[in-house]
Formats: structure tokens, C-alpha cells, sequence
RNA sequence: GGAGGCAUAGUCUAGUGGUAGGACGUCAGCUUUACACGCUGAAAGUCUGGGUUCGAUUCCCUGUGCCUCCACCA
């Protein structure tokens, strides 16, 4: 006899169940089609919130559907504990400055703070229900993963398509280090907004005229009728002489100082974009200690630099006004000073030559949503440089590269030693065009979306043993959120086509975000994070993943409490009818009747529907339909039968058993605790072999089950009770209240006998009546007394 | 500034070129041998303006509001 349904004890239990059988483990040996997942690696950067549990529960809907199918399905985990979340995450929890502690160390430290939240993460993605195979986890930073980030950086340099340029960098002159944009922070500061008079016709107001010795070009936007004719003329710069061209640029905002904008190397960030676009020369004034380093301001900070330079411009009659203006500068958030750009040597993978290849191979991809594929074209054909893959930071996966201390020369690392610190390993040969055997390491790291770019070739082990390769790789499916298409799953196309000449996956399923209640994005900052563990502690995991399923592909969904209610109430509802077989059904053997044939039929009209949605992404909709069937054959179908059941009549028993069996496998993906512990107390060994529904067949739609005149005899007959129900409500009887005789016009085919137990009907006779059902042809009489 | 998305009862949301479906909430009736975490019934809705059409909530344009990504703040 099945008791209450404590959600906490069963999924536990459950839970230890999958992972005892292994479930959800690939299998190596098998020949079955091979489904395989892309996942997203999380970041390790603290707590897990619902947004996390929304769209992870999206993709192992699809991942639970697909192995009900009958595939083999390869759905790996992964972490992300390299870059600067981590790297913020763990000088805080241990306190320390990476920099000053150096890399080896600190790498030490991150693997120890990986382990604890890789236990913490996996017990969250357990309770969840994410049906992943957990000895396939890797994680970013991973021997296999710096392995394969350097061989591909070799790969890429031998195909010529790795480069170096001296590129502009964010940097703090006080700490000496290069600062990523997530460590700025914006301060308003009252600055000069100085008009300086180059020429005639050219006159620039800038906040930073102590960079005039670095102007390189100067720019009028393109529609600036004013100014137009000026494109590509020359004009001389005051005090320093040299002659910069003026050209046109949509970026410039005509109405703003005088519609003319010089361009330095570097004052700010378009100047950088300028600079990157139109191949400008490089004229470098701040050093990295943020000193000047032209000559008469040499040593001078800017600032100093910026009054004296004004007095000359004042004295040679440059400057024309002066205004004070609120201007925003961006700090470095440790030491709020203000940050500079300097220009560093970078590695670069050269790539613009490939947009046509990319807009194909994104077309060649199937989306879903398919709209998301706009983004995805639009960034690629937005692009105006190539990819900068270095970063000036201590916490990375480093460059397998060494330069030459004699010639200068790259000198790469030897395949076999990898992974390799150029820092503290040294090159197996000297220098090839010297001989030399002095090497300077190269101190960058890789960005790490030189390495999530990867994934689908870490996974196929594609740069160790290869062990995959073929049979997982190009995988079946990236399911991913739509804030990364131009970051993760633009890169990954980029890199597993440059190394494998293929489309690294066959479809990509975009999620929204999980918001709060108000519908605004989770932040930290903002305070209004929703704790994954407590959530899934107060509501269950059914509960949780019933609102994932509720909302559409791609769309974003607040998270209402109600939601959880909802689900609660459909895992009740389950439990209920479940005990409701249990007591009466002792075997599933029988020989249908006519309504029994009437509910198989609508059964599998409403797979079929599911299924069809599931193979189209939409599971949102397969749940829908599911969930819709199952309130529509408990409050009609048992409704029908309960009078044979409690008459001991057990010819209902295996149409109950099996229309129920064929819902739960419905459901099975969305809740999937609920449905295996009553899979496991009802069905196991009996209505089907396999050890969990979770790996037992997805029902298959056989229209020799459909028996349309039953379909249609039942249909009737279920309008007629819907009639009497109202009818006996109106009349403020109870539902089963008895009614002495019940009068009808029309031939109810077989379900009299059904019609009058649902309803409690002492006789049903043939014969005219007043009373219309609505949508039918048919008249009834009813005789209460 | 660029690109994309969304707008449906009090709330969350589905769907459709022809009477808009569900859930929560509300109101009313019902102790009904699985479930009052239930059953039955009721009230309540297509953002503004324009166009295409016999007919638009749906398609097109416009406005407004919200969200995401990218860019910008000389």
C-alpha cells in the first residue's frame, strides 16, 4: 500500500537509485545513435541561484527525451574555474593578491577551491535532476584542457592564422597590471573641455590635451555636411608639427565640442577601435608607469603634462576657450586610480578573412529558437578586427611560446610537452634561425574563451587520445543561454571549424534567464539572488523543473512562487491516482470495453502531439499537453471506470494501467523523481522491464490503437456528463447525488452502462427530450425523482 | 546609436487570419470509498494609432513601455 509522498525522502532515495544503476552513464560498447550534449561549464564563482536550475533543467529536458528515444546520449558536465571570476573568487576566499603570490601558487589554490565547490555544485545538479554521466566532468583549467588550449594555439600558429600586434591594453599605472573591464569602475571628476585651434578650418575640444604628441588621425563623422569637405586633407599639429589625415567616422557625434575628435593612441576606447579599424599608426606618450615619454614632458604624469601643455597652446594662441565640464573617467576598483591604455604585444587569431565561411556555417546550424540566428549574423557581419586572445594576467592557461633572446624569434612548444609553462619549462631545441639556446618565456595568458571555445573538443578528447572523436564529435546539440551567442558559441564555431573544418554541433537550443519575481535579472549586487539548495529544499525538484518546463524556448521567465504550487499540485495529483491502482488493480489484464478504448485513443493522440513537440525543441509545449491529458483522464476517465473498480469489475484495469504508465513517460522528463518512484512501485517488471523509466522506451504512436468510432462514441458520452454535472450544480445537488431516470434521444453505442455509473442514474431509457447538450444532436430528460 | 526579443483577465502565461485555451487568485456549489493539495460551476482579457483583408489578437508600418546583447560617454 503506498502511504504519503514525502518529496524530500523520495527524490534522496531516488537520487541514489540513478546512481547506483547508472542510468545516465554513456556507454562505450554500445552501437546505439549517439546523442551528445555540449553543456555549459558554470563558473565556480560562488552560489548557485534558480536561474542556473531554469536553464540547465531546459537542456536535460531534451537530454531525458532523447534517451527515452533510444539514444545513446553523451551529456557530459563541466566547470569554469579559469578567468577572472574565479580569480576574484579565490583572492577573496583565501585572502590573497595573485600577483604577489605568482602562478604556480596560486593555481594550487584554485584547484583546492575547485574541489570544494565541484562537490557542492554536483550535490546541487543531482538534486535537480540533471541526468548527466559524472564521469565524463571536466573542468576549464584541467591538465586536458590546457593541453588542448595550447595545441590548438600551435595548430593556429602553424596555419599562419596566429599573430602578433602591439595592441592597446587597459591598465592601472599605479599597480602596474592589466585590468579587465569587469575591474573598472566609473567616477565623475570636473575636467577642462579645452578647444584647440589646429588650423582655419579645424578645431578640436578635447579633455586631454596633454595627448596631443600621440594624435594620429582626426575625425568628422561622415554625415557632418560642415565638415565633409575636410575628409582626407592634412593638418599640422599645434606645438609638435607633425601632420595627421582627417577622416570620417560614423562614431563621432557631430553636435558634440566642435564635430571634430582627435584620435590618440590612446585616450579612450574609440580611439582603440580607430585605431583597430583604420590600421593607424601607434604614437605612444604614457609608459607604463603612467609617465610621459615625449620629449619635454618626459617623466611628467598627464596631469602635470596637461596644465603645461595648455599654458603653450595658450601662449601660441591655440586655444581658443575653455569650458568646465562633468566628465566620467574609469578607475581601477582596488586602488581607484585612474586607468590608462598602453600598448603591449598580443596574440591575435587573424579570422575577418573567414566571415563568409562563418554566415554559412551559421545557417548550416539549426536554431531554436530559429530568430536567435539574427544575432548571430549580425555580430559576424559586424566585425572589424580580429580575435585578441591575450591577456596580461597571472591566473590563465599560458601561451605555449618562448621568443628568442638573441633574434627574437617565436620558438613553439614541442607537442609531447604538453601542457608547458613557458615560465618555468624550457624549449626542447634552440632557436631555429639562430641556434640560440636563451629564451624569453612569454608571461600572457590565453582569454579564456580561447578555452571554452573548445568544449566539444575537449570532450572528444580530441587533443590526447582522440577517444571520441568520432563517435561524439561534430556533437548533436549546444544548448546554451542567448546572452553568449556572439562570446561562446560564436568562438566555438570559429575554432572547431579552423581545426576540424566542421560545424562543431548539428543544433543549438537557446534558453532565456530565470529572473526574480519582478521580473528583473538575479545579481549579486543587486541583492535579489534566489539560493538554488533552499529553493530546492522548500519546494522539491519536481516542483522547480515544472517551471522551467513552463516557459517558452528562448524566453526569459520570472520566478513565481506559484509555479512551485502548481507543480506540487501535479506531483500530488500523480501520487494520488498511483495509490488509487495500487489499491484496486491488482493485475493490469483485461479486455478493454468501449470507453477503455475511447481514453487509449485520445491517449495516443496526445503522445503523438507531445512527441511532435519534443522533436521540434518545443518541450515546453510536450509538457503542456502531457500535463493537460492527465487532468483530463483523471477527472473523466476515472470518473468513467470507478463504478466497474468498485463493483470489483476489473476489465478497466489494463487500460488504467497502461494510459497511466504512457503519462508518466510523458512527464518523465520534466518530473523526473516523481515519475520513477511510481514507475518503480506500480510498473517496474510489470508493465515494462526496463530498471528505470528513465531508460525505458518513449511510447510509440500506433494508430491500430486508435479506434475512431469509440474515439467518437466516448466524446459523447463525456458531453453528456459535462451536461448533467451542471445540471445537477444548478440544481445544488451533489455530483453523485442518485437520479432516478435519465432520458435520451440518441443511440449512446456501448456506454450506457458508463454513463449511468459516473453519474449515478437509476435507469437510462431511449426517448425524446427538452434539454440540448451543447455541440451535439442530443435531447435529454432528467428525472431526479 | 546598432541588433534582437517581448507586450493577451488582478497575476503568470498558451495559441490562432474567422466564437482567445490554461494556471494562480476571486466568487458560488459539493464530505464524492485516489486526492479539500480535491471535484463542479461562474465572473474577468488581446498595449496606442494606422494599413492589408469580407474579417486582424494574429500579417505589415508607427508609437509607447519592458528586457537582452553590442556600441557610446572626445
Amino acid at each position: 500500500m503506498l502511504g504519503g509522498y514525502d518529496y524530500r525522502e523520495v527524490e534522496k532515495r531516488i537520487a541514489e537509485l540513478w546512481k547506483k544503476e547508472k542510468i545516465y552513464d554513456f556507454d562505450e560498447k554500445s552501437s546505439r545513435k549517439v546523442y551528445s550534449i555540449d553543456t555549459p561549464p558554470p563558473t565556480i564563482s560562488g552560489h548557485l541561484h534558480i536561474g542556473h536550475l531554469f536553464s540547465y533543467s531546459q537542456a536535460d529536458f531534451i537530454a531525458r527525451y532523447k534517451r527515452m528515444s533510444g539514444y545513446n546520449v553523451f551529456y557530459p558536465f563541466g566547470l569554469d574555474n579559469n578567468g577572472l571570476p574565479t580569480e576574484i573568487l579565490v583572492e577573496k576566499e583565501h585572502n590573497v593578491v595573485a600577483e604577489k603570490l605568482g602562478r604556480e601558487k596560486f593555481i594550487e589554490l584554485v584547484e583546492k577551491t575547485k574541489d570544494k565547490y565541484e562537490e557542492e555544485y554536483k550535490k546541487i545538479w543531482r538534486a535537480v535532476g540533471i541526468s548527466a554521466d559524472w564521469s565524463l566532468l571536466y573542468t576549464t583549467i584541467s591538465k586536458d584542457s590546457r593541453i588542448a588550449s595550447q595545441l590548438s594555439f600551435i595548430e593556429l600558429h602553424e596555419m599562419g592564422r596566429a599573430y602578433r600586434k602591439e595592441t592597446p591594453t587597459l591598465w592601472c599605472p599605479k599597480d602596474r597590471t592589466a585590468v579587465s573591464q569587469m575591474e573598472l569602475q566609473d567616477k565623475t571628476e570636473k575636467t577642462n573641455f579645452v578647444y584647440i585651434k589646429f588650423s582655419k578650418d579645424v578645431e578640436i575640444a578635447t579633455t586631454r590635451p596633454e595627448l596631443l604628441p600621440a594624435i594620429v588621425a582626426i575625425f568628422v563623422n561622415p554625415e557632418d555636411k560642415k565638415h565633409a569637405k575636410l575628409v582626407g586633407k592634412q593638418v599640422k599639429v599645434p606645438l609638435f608639427g607633425n601632420e595627421v589625415g582627417i577622416m570620417a567616422d560614423q562614431r563621432v557625434d557631430p553636435t558634440k565640442g566642435t564635430g571634430m575628435v582627435m584620435c590618440c593612441t590612446f585616450g579612450d576606447q574609440t580611439d582603440i577601435e580607430w585605431y583597430k579599424a583604420y590600421n593607424l599608426s601607434l604614437r605612444i606618450a604614457i609608459d607604463d608607469s603612467g609617465r610621459m615619454t615625449v620629449e619635454g614632458y618626459r617623466g611628467m604624469k598627464p596631469k602635470e603634462a596637461r596644465q603645461k601643455i595648455v599654458e603653450e597652446l595658450k601662449k601660441g594662441g591655440y586655444v581658443t576657450r575653455e569650458q568646465e565640464i562633468d566628465h566620467d573617467i574609469k578607475v581601477h576598483e582596488r586602488c581607484k586610480n585612474e586607468i590608462e591604455f598602453i600598448v603591449k604585444e598580443q596574440w591575435y587569431i587573424r579570422y575577418l578573412d573567414l566571415k563568409d565561411e562563418l554566415l554559412r556555417l551559421g545557417k548550416q546550424l539549426r536554431w531554436h529558437p530559429d530568430y536567435m540566428h539574427h544575432r548571430y549574423d549580425n555580430w559576424v557581419q559586424g566585425l572589424q578586427w580580429d580575435w585578441g586572445i591575450s591577456r596580461q594576467r597571472f591566473f590563465g592557461i599560458p601561451f605555449p611560446v618562448w621568443y628568442c633572446k638573441n633574434c627574437g624569434e617565436v620558438k613553439l612548444a614541442d607537442r609531447d610537452q604538453l601542457p608547458v609553462n613557458p615560465l618555468v619549462d624550457k624549449p626542447k631545441l634552440g632557436c631555429a634561425k639562430c641556434g640560440s639556446t636563451e629564451f624569453v618565456p612569454e608571461a600572457d595568458v590565453m582569454d579564456t574563451w580561447a578555452t571554452s571555445s573548445l568544449t566539444p573538443l575537449i570532450n572528444a578528447r580530441w587533443a590526447t587520445d582522440k577517444k571520441y572523436m568520432g563517435k561524439i564529435y561534430p556533437m548533436s546539440l549546444r544548448p546554451q543561454a542567448h546572452d553568449i551567442i556572439t562570446f561562446w558559441l560564436f568562438t566555438t564555431i570559429v575554432k572547431c571549424y579552423l581545426h576540424t573544418k566542421k560545424l562543431p554541433w548539428a543544433e543549438a537550443v537557446i534558453s532565456g534567464h530565470g529572473l526574480d519575481p519582478k521580473g528583473k535579472p538575479m545579481h549579486k549586487s543587486e541583492g535579489n539572488i534566489i539560493d538554488a539548495d533552499k529553493t530546492l529544499e522548500k519546494f522539491g525538484a519536481d516542483p522547480v523543473r515544472y517551471w522551467a518546463s513552463s516557459s517558452t524556448l528562448g524566453e526569459d521567465s520570472s520566478f513565481q512562487e506559484k509555479d512551485m504550487i502548481s507543480g506540487q499540485r501535479l506531483v500530488n495529483k500523480l501520487w494520488n491516482v498511483a495509490k488509487f491502482i495500487d489499491q484496486n488493480c491488482k493485475t493490469f489484464e483485461s479486455k478493454p470495453k468501449e470507453i477503455d478504448r475511447w481514453i487509449t485513443a485520445r491517449s495516443l493522440y496526445a503522445l503523438k502531439e507531445a512527441t511532435e513537440l519534443f522533436e521540434n525543441f518545443n518541450y515546453s509545449g510536450a509538457k503542456r499537453v502531457a500535463e493537460e491529458f492527465f487532468w483530463f483522464f483523471s477527472d473523466n476517465y476515472l470518473e468513467f471506470i470507478k463504478y466497474r473498480i468498485y463493483g470489483k469489475d476489473s476489465s478497466a484495469n489494463a487500460t488504467l494501467g497502461y494510459v497511466f504508465l504512457l503519462v508518466l513517460k510523458m512527464l518523465a522528463p520534466f518530473m523526473p523523481f516523481a515519475t520513477e518512484e511510481i514507475y518503480q512501485k506500480l510498473f517496474r517488471g510489470k508493465l515494462d522491464k526496463a530498471v528505470s523509466i528513465h531508460v525505458s522506451a518513449w511510447p510509440t504512436f500506433d494508430k491500430k490503437w486508435v479506434d475512431e468510432p469509440s474515439l467518437k462514441k466516448g466524446d459523447m458520452a463525456q458531453k453528456v456528463i459535462e451536461y448533467i454535472r451542471q445540471w445537477k450544480h444548478n440544481n445544488k445537488m451533489a455530483l453523485n447525488a442518485e437520479l432516478k431516470e435519465l432520458v435520451v434521444s440518441e443511440d449512446l453505442g456501448g456506454l450506457e452502462e458508463d454513463v449511468k455509473g459516473a453519474m449515478n442514474i437509476g435507469r437510462l431509457t431511449r426517448g425524446s427530450g427538452t434539454l440540448t447538450v451543447p455541440e451535439t444532436e442530443i435531447h435529454l430528460e432528467i428525472k431526479a425523482e
